[in-house]
DNA sequence: ATTTTTAGGTTGCAAAATGCAAGCGAACTG
DNA sequence: CAGTTCGCTTGCATTTTGCAACCTAAAAAT
């Protein structure tokens, strides 16, 4: 569990898998501008670690000028240990964060890393929780059959 | 989850955690020769983050010059993330993890966690996985609920 | 065909975190 | 009383981080 640690255990490798895994985002702008604000060379850097590490892969997108960044099989095998995550810091830690879809995520664990998965294998780019708190667009339907919309 | 990355998202913190849990270790000492070589300096600041954080407490040992580690109701809700964890990296880092007993512990996580939980609970300090060995001995097994240890 | 914008970085530098070895005070032990 | 164990702290060198500025290549706009 060390060796995970050299590779994962600092401030941002695991967010900026997350960012991928949960919110679908794939360049570097939309790392960079995630909100927690990783400086450009870090983010470079970690981009490459992860890479080396065998967690992400780089292919050029279709438009030729920008990068996209996709979660390796042994990436996106990290979902249950991430969903776990967000749920104990979600009772432990962000109080902003939605009360109601997390519990629903709680129950429905086994739902949510299917879905996740789906989105992954399929190269689904939308995110699995919508953007938290401005979002009026019913677009992205989550997790299991039973998912309705509770604002906070 | 950037709060709880805040906290935990370091190259020791976890591995300090995982150490409480799974191998029921207590003291500085105990830390420090857990073989990853943690310096104490660096290690007395991580204890105290994570106490300043909320994860563990620290009491004063029956003996009066040692000092007992222990996870809070928060620290030990980190079991479910660090079995994924554990597995994850058993899967996919650490090839000199003992592969029987992490697949019985990949098809028995609830009964992993209730023990998990009831040591924790007890205050048993007995190491959830013993040092690695063969994984055949069916005492060994910390699934089941079944058990006659008698600390305490 | 030039300019402008966008994307994905690199570089230099200061500040903070880390690793290492040594030492320190209090509590027990002989 | 001397010596050991325990949980640290201190000083110092090295490494990692954060910040801002800058760069190149390609697409888009003019």
């Amino acid at each position: 569990m060390s060796l995970s640690l050299d590779l994962l255990g600092d401030r941002w490798s695991l967010l900026i898998v997350r960012d991928m895994m949960v919110r679908g985002y794939r360049t570097f702008r939309e790392f960079q501008r995630s909100g927690e604000g990783i400086a450009t060379n870090i983010l470079a850097d970690r981009l490459h670690r992860l890479e080396a590490g065998g967690v992400v892969d780089r292919e050029a997108a279709e438009d030729g000028r920008s990068t996209h960044y996709r979660l390796t099989e042994k990436g996106i095998a990290l979902a249950p240990m991430l969903l776990e995550l967000l749920i104990w810091g979600a009772h432990h830690e962000d109080s902003d964060a939605p009360c109601a879809a997390i519990e629903q995520m709680e129950q429905n664990r086994a739902a949510v890393l299917a879905e996740t998965y789906r989105r992954w294998k399929e190269r689904d780019p939308a995110p699995l929780l919508p953007p938290f708190r401005s979002s009026t667009e019913p677009a992205a339907a989550p997790a299991a059959a039973s998912n309705r919309r509770t604002s906070k």
